[in-house]
DNA sequence: CTGAAAGCGCTTACAG
DNA sequence: CTGAAAGCGCTTACAG
């Protein structure tokens, strides 16, 4: 514990050779005879050296450390995404400083400052449905920022987004094939940026393809208890409307709010309402026989953006391109009309 | 991007005051003036200063960063850990360096020297079932180590605990109660301590309790697909048993794989076996009508790993007492012969 | 309560 | 390919 560190300067002694020719060899450099390399990690190794972070980015100006700044997201979606940075940042000798659980947008910038000097660039994940011009501060901050899911272009920002308006299209496109006519939708929290734009390709979709429908939006929170509130409040409309005009489908905003509905639904005997999911969560496969879901590969955005960021870091560069993650439908038995018919 | 960072320098001559003035002022050392503090934060505010973390880790020998190494789990129970760690974390100031995914222990080992001169102490899920002795360089570091489940006493370092062993008996007592009589055990990973733990109390559980039952111990890697082959398993194994015989209850490791252990035995129409899981992941109440498991609390772990190791930094103190957290059985339909029986 | 100065452990032009 | 030296931006005894 109270064991003097083992500096540079120990190395060089051992070795014979000067902290600069230390250095170079530790790192890697070119300038460095072989077999002196080779003697001076033989040496560094048996000293049990271990470079100071914090000199080293001192000098260097370089942290080897991104940031990745997250919300208040529970569950295996964060990890997921952890999972994908970590891979990259794994193999690009980069560090992981992570910080979550942000309540505001103003809290979360405050985070992104914060860390901003132990790291060469950050990751944020940032669901909050502000308009571009409250990220531009971020923008102008001397570190790369790489913008997940914020939904709004940004000038000087990278993005990495999945594409919610494309899936909820994609959703109700399958929905309405299937045959369901009176679909309802089960939203999300007014300020998140996601859940308000699979509600646009709700909104959008039916003044399409169902002009003359009338919508039927109910809010929620992503919670399977709000869902729940929705199963109910469509149970009961359902009992005042006439045959014809009753809710014949869900499209709940994610996986949890499905659950939710289907267990206000089923306490009632099989409904034979179809439900579909979004995110698809590993539960989703095994909630009630299948849920129909989007999944978004959200291992895949986290990989992705500490690419893009590592990419900006090593080359100095900022003109790469955003990219836009299209997710998939994995229809499931819960809109199924024909498995629904059958009992 | 390219502006030159405001140093503390700068601020010191904007403020008409000294660089040391600033460092106390802004790290709140008793000694300095009230007016003077007051003026010297307004100007660093004003000027945008971000003090360079690397610097001050190199004249303080404090990072203010907590490392946590994880092993290569998925999902929500390494998401409730990292949120239980980063609580602490917040409120105390320091920042998380997270570094998961590791195949060995050896590999493990690696990491953790390899972040070390990054942070203060780190925090080492290590579920490899390895002996005490393995883990005594670990011990011998420069900064301190909170092991989290080891289920070997490691002298000198802090232990955080489940009592897997416990849990385990706990769970076949409520298997017994339930009026199980001819249980098996589905298996984790052979070099998995906390698994072997699990499998333990199982055993010892049957030789009190049923000294001449043929113990059932089936092999799995805690994942969903080796549960179902386990319920195939003891299907056949049942047909060549007699009446009496027959296993009539399956203690699983873990949740998925008694997610799985039920999709084999449920393709056989209700079979009547009772299934239990462990550590209550939020699926679990979702699974098949509500799946019994035990409840680890793995966020209060996360908590109480990042209190004692913060306490241990803060006050240089290293006797700490280690930790062990009881999990909690939570009972539900999968293990109630009562309503197996109904149908 | 304040300041001048030393020093933390690296990296990197610069000169050779 | 190598070394001497400057300097990165802080903190902290020390002296006052």
């Amino acid at each position: 514990m109270a064991v003097p560190p083992v500096t540079i300067r120990d190395v060089a002694k051992e070795a014979g050779v000067s902290v600069a020719t230390v250095s170079r060899a530790l790192n890697n450099r070119s300038n460095v005879a072989p077999e002196v390399r080779t003697h001076v990690v033989a040496i560094a190794r048996e000293l049990n050296y271990v470079p100071h972070a914090g000199a080293s980015s001192l000098s260097s100006r370089r942290t080897n450390m991104i940031g990745v700044v997250l919300p208040a997201l529970h569950g295996e979606f964060i990890s997921e995404f952890i999972r994908g940075v970590d891979t990259v940042t794994r193999e690009r000798g980069f560090h992981l400083l992570i910080s979550s659980y942000h309540e505001s947008f103003e809290d979360q910038s405050a985070v992104v400052r914060n860390i901003l000097s132990r790291v060469d660039g950050v990751i944020l994940m940032s669901p909050f449905d502000e308009p571009a011009v409250a990220y531009r501060e971020l923008a102008d901050l001397s570190k790369p920022v790489v913008l997940i899911n914020a939904q709004v272009p940004v000038v000087g920002m990278v993005q990495i987004s999945v594409d919610n308006f494309g899936g909820s299209v994609a959703m109700m496109e399958h929905l309405q094939s299937e045959g369901y006519r009176n679909i309802a939708f089960a939203a999300g929290p007014a300020n998140n940026s996601e859940a308000n734009e699979r509600l646009r390709g709700y909104r959008e979709f039916m003044a399409m393809h169902f002009p003359h429908a009338q919508l039927q939006v109910f809010d929620g929170d992503f919670s399977e208890a709000s869902g729940f509130r929705v199963g109910n409040e469509i149970l009961s409309l359902n009992e005042k409307l006439p045959q014809d005009q009753r809710i014949d489908a869900v499209f709940c905003v994610c996986d949890m709010m499905a659950l939710g509905v289907n267990r206000a639904l089923a306490s009632e005997g099989a409904h034979g309402i179809g439900i579909s999911g979004f995110d698809d969560i590993p539960m989703a496969e095994h909630m009630f026989g299948g849920l129909t879901s989007m999944a978004t590969d959200i291992f895949g955005v986290g990989k992705r953006a500490c690419e893009v960021i590592c990419h900006i870091i090593r080359e100095g560069e900022r003109l790469v391109p955003d990219v836009t993650i299209s997710p998939r439908l994995i229809p499931r038995q819960s809109t199924s009309k024909a498995s629904k018919a059958a009992p």
